[in-house]
DNA sequence: AAGTTACACAACCGCGGACCT
DNA sequence: CAGGTCCGCGGTTGTGTAACT
């Protein structure tokens, strides 16, 4: 047996709302209250409407202190982030957002935000020496099934990113979009292990973002801030600039914690150089907190690769939960 | 100027789950 | 506990308008 209907369509408007009907309902519930039943709602309040239409009008539009459009550059990453880490929940994100409603969020990320983001997704050349291409990235964005989503195409001079994963890890389907949208914030982002859920990053000071799972991120972490971040560590990597042939500067973030731990997250500069000639090459991080590039500490991280490493690597990896951080 | 296309936003629809009887 | 009702959510569609040809 069918579920009964809300209410009769036959004899209910349908589409836009005329300021007349706004104003009815807005009076009613100043006057009333919604009365915590919204199907009998539009007859009380002499509207020929549907009691969910009432609903959603006064929710997204008539309710004070709504705002519309204009969302700022903060507001964009808390989407982001909240979108990478937790999908398209949007009433969950809207929640962190004062003013917003789901609804416009949604509208927003499915016509604009999205499409920011998969503009920043361009093949990414860094150097002749290194680079590589994503493939699916796109498809994979209107097409969260597709799986893989994202794999490491090509390393023209693989020893350059040998710490590294290639993806090619499928997704299932309940975490492909997140992960995807991982590797798609960030001015020029890849995710490059195809095992993980949501990491994901904002680097808006415009560099080329390289989203790489770290399976020694605990190490730095700790080394640098002290904090033991577990298996739920990851570390981001943005190449900022290339200073010269041999040394690349790169903005890492380092950040953990879950959805719900989002105030949790934090960060840290530093500086990333290896050397084409040496092999293996290495990390060199200088540690300093909120992406100063400060110098408390520092220590190098050996990034050895192999193609047996790499497999066994994917193997041991604890999925991360989602994490997130802006830079 | 008219027609077409693209885009943004508003609104609808159906489902799952909570709540009530 | 089962069935009915309603709410809230997320996906989808509809509509108005700006941009383009």
């Amino acid at each position: 047996m069918g579920r009964a209907p809300c209410c009769d369509k036959a004899r209910v408007k349908k589409g836009p709302w005329s300021p007349e009907e706004d104003r009815k309902l807005k009076e009613y519930i100043h006057k009333n209250g919604t009365g915590g039943n919204w199907i009998a709602l539009p007859h009380k309040a002499g509207l020929k409407r549907c009691g969910k239409s009432c609903r959603l009008r006064w929710l997204n539009y008539l309710r004070p202190n709504i705002k519309h459009g204009d969302f700022s550059d903060d507001e964009d990453r808390i989407i982001c982030n909240l979108f990478a880490t937790i999908g398209s929940r949007w009433s969950i994100i809207a929640a962190q957002l004062p003013g917003r409603t789901d609804n416009d969020i949604k509208n927003y990320w499915n016509t604009k935000l999205k499409k920011k983001l998969m503009h920043s997704l361009q093949p990414y050349t860094t150097h002749n020496h290194h680079s590589f291409t994503v493939s699916s990235a796109a498809a994979a964005v209107t097409s969260p099934e597709a799986a893989p989503i994202m794999s490491l195409q090509h390393l023209s001079s693989p020893h350059d990113y040998y710490h590294l994963y290639s993806g090619g890890g499928s997704y299932g389907s309940s975490n492909s979009t997140t992960s995807l949208l991982s590797a798609a914030v960030g001015s020029r982002g890849l995710l490059l292990n195809g095992e993980q859920q949501a990491t994901t990053c904002l680097d808006s000071g415009g560099g080329h973002a390289i989203y790489f799972d770290e399976p020694c991120a605990t190490t730095i972490s700790s080394s640098v801030h002290g904090h033991g971040l577990g298996a739920e560590t990851f570390i981001f990597g943005g190449l900022q600039s290339q200073e010269d042939h041999h040394h690349h500067k790169v903005l890492l973030l380092a950040g953990s914690g879950t959805a719900n731990q989002l105030d949790e997250q934090y960060n840290f500069a530093a500086s990333c150089c290896y050397d084409e000639e040496k092999a293996p090459p290495s990390l060199s991080l200088t540690g300093g907190a909120d992406g100063a590039g400060g110098t408390s500490s520092s220590f190098f991280y050996d990034s050895t690769y192999s193609e047996d490493t790499a497999t066994r690597r994917q193997r041991e990896l604890v999925p991360n939960k989602a994490s997130s951080c802006i830079n």
